[in-house]
DNA sequence: ATTGGCACTCGCAGCGAATGAGTGCCAGGC
DNA sequence: GCCTGGCACTCATTCGCTGCGAGTGCCAAT
């Protein structure tokens, strides 16, 4: 791929299918484009893009579309990402800014991404295993009955009932409250385990059977790897944008949706500090979705990255569109992380 | 409608339409149901069926089609809610059993429903409105920033940040939350407001600034009907097997499902003690969703309906299916309410 | 009231020709 | 050596036509 133009060829081909999810011809790239040569000449790169395999043709009397490969090299060497424009900063951060818990800031984030790029949204919640502990509260429902409050720095609650053997007084509780708080507070998830077990070992006082199960408890709903798959979908709708090939694109996505394991290795490694990781087509390892690709990058407070978020559509997509709503969004959304 | 075979006649109909997707014809309708008369019979019969607006035929050569009104009267008179059986009844139970707090009581319903109807599935989380205060807890994230954490009876758990003007203590915080936990334990949300006010106002002194803050900042969570919009939904990928019409049929559906509070309207107010409440078509307010049918009932502990729960679908759907695993689902749903 | 018979309707699949967008290639020009 | 206009060619799509057959409605007979 050594010549100039060629390079402008496939994107104007990219451009314009995107655009009319037609296959583009030559005579419509020199109409549409304003490449100061004849079609003739177009057509020759066309000849040579094809067969470097950057392009095809559905059939012989059809306009060019792009491969995968050609939209690849079109992420990755023809196009920067667009900034957004003043009026669409404001536009995230307003809608960002109402935002009265995670739960709301997830779904916010969500529906602001699908709108932006018309594309299918996920959005992971903040995994558990990086974040730190802020608070843990232990409640008495009954005698025998105690909920457990874990409070993430990045905002989520977790709680889970546990039933115990005695009953617990208040003046128990509190003290283990205290003694447990003291111990996790400010602790990252995965060092917090340590922590707790330290607290439950040392005597084998009776009302120790207590801390050790109340512990034991926080550890599992720490280590709940379940948690981790937690994730908020939005603008399903924007799939009925698919056009052509129900089955064999819409369907597979559903599919896929639905299944939050599959879906979350799909978008990958979270990446930090802007990065936008784009994954076009059959790149993955999922055969069904060959005619879908994702924009996905991480996000969390302070460039660390706890977790994913991105868009899910079409290899016919706007991807420098899509690159920088995901950017920004996630930025935002970093931000927000942070203050809170 | 007075002739008795003329019911069945309907009643086959739409047996048979539901299961081939195809419009059924006078002959097919006797050799697979065992009636014991002559096409021409049906035939005649189905003349009057579609006078009286029964059913329709797509066009002249075609068999016939159920209409909304058919379905209407089929739900209505012409069958009964068939009970799960045995091994059914074992799978819900079991599938329900595992879950480890009310996000995952809710997410597994939502599977179950789906799976069990293959059709699209929702269920609200119980609203906060009627649902008891279990506790409330304060927590100081940093000197002058709190943390409110609402415990609802249905193990909803609501969290607000709250920042404060100036430092508190932590004893001024241990007094105003059993002075708060002492007022509203065991309160129904409605009524909650009113005994929080009574704690704000007596005094003018300055440290009852907080204890008013707060209580307005726990009024505003418990009044908050966003939160009453929190929906899961899931089985999306069941509308690939909408078959035809994606533009006039999945679409507006794909889209409605976004919006939950149209969805919520769509459901209808939550009806308890095993009804079903069935909306077939165009009966409702939207116009786009006239090709599919909401089947849906309310659940929530003690036969009080605290939220809805239930499948949308094409109006060709298996009515008695859908009915008996809609409330199957709600039944065991609210006994683990109970439970908890 | 039910039934067999029969003429009729009309959507749909199958076929062939016309259409035209788009291509590949070649010979001439800058 | 690269670009360009010209030209023959390819082939998916569209349209009109026809024959088929499922299914109906009606009527006369039981």
């Amino acid at each position: 791929m050594q010549n100039e133009r060629r390079l402008s060829v496939l994107r104007a081909i990219v451009e314009d299918y995107v655009k009319t999810e037609e296959p583009v011809g030559s005579k419509a790239l020199v109409e549409r484009h304003g490449l100061g040569v004849s079609p003739a000449t177009v057509r020759n790169d066309m000849a040579a893009l094809e067969e470097e395999g950057y392009i095809t043709a559905p059939h012989t009397s059809a306009g060019r579309v792009p491969t995968d490969k050609g939209y690849r090299l079109f992420v990755d060497r023809l196009t920067t990402v667009k900034p957004m424009t003043a009026a669409e900063k404001r536009a995230i951060a307003g809608f960002l800014d109402g935002a009265v818990d995670l739960d709301d800031v997830v779904s916010r984030s969500t529906r602001l991404l699908s709108q932006l790029t018309r594309q299918v949204a996920v959005v992971q919640y903040p995994t558990l295993s990086r974040s730190t502990v802020r608070h843990v509260e232990l409640v008495a429902l009954a005698p025998t009955r105690l909920l457990l409050v874990l409070i993430l720095s990045t905002g989520r609650v977790e709680q889970r009932l546990l039933e115990v053997a005695e009953e617990v007084s208040e003046e128990t509780l509190a003290s283990l409250r205290t003694k447990i708080n003291t111990a996790v507070a400010g602790v990252v998830i995965a060092e917090a385990g340590d922590a707790l077990r330290t607290i439950a070992e040392p005597t084998d006082a009776p009302q120790d059977t207590l801390a050790t199960a109340v512990a034991e408890a926080l550890i599992e709903a720490m280590n709940d790897h379940r948690s981790d798959e937690r994730i908020s979908i939005g603008g399903t709708s924007n799939l009925a944008r698919f056009g052509d090939s129900f089955d064999t694109a819409v369907r597979p996505l559903l599919e896929a949706l639905e299944e939050h394991v599959v879906l979350l290795k799909l978008m990958g490694e979270a990446t930090a500090g802007g990065l936008v990781t784009v994954r076009i087509g059959a790149e993955g390892p999922y055969q069904e979705l060959s005619q879908t690709s994702v924009v996905a990058t991480g996000y969390g407070p302070g460039d660390e990255a706890l977790a994913t978020l991105g868009v899910v559509g079409p290899t016919r997509m706007d991807y420098p569109g899509s690159m920088a709503a995901v950017r920004a969004v996630a930025r935002y959304l970093s931000r927000i992380l942070d203050e809170a």
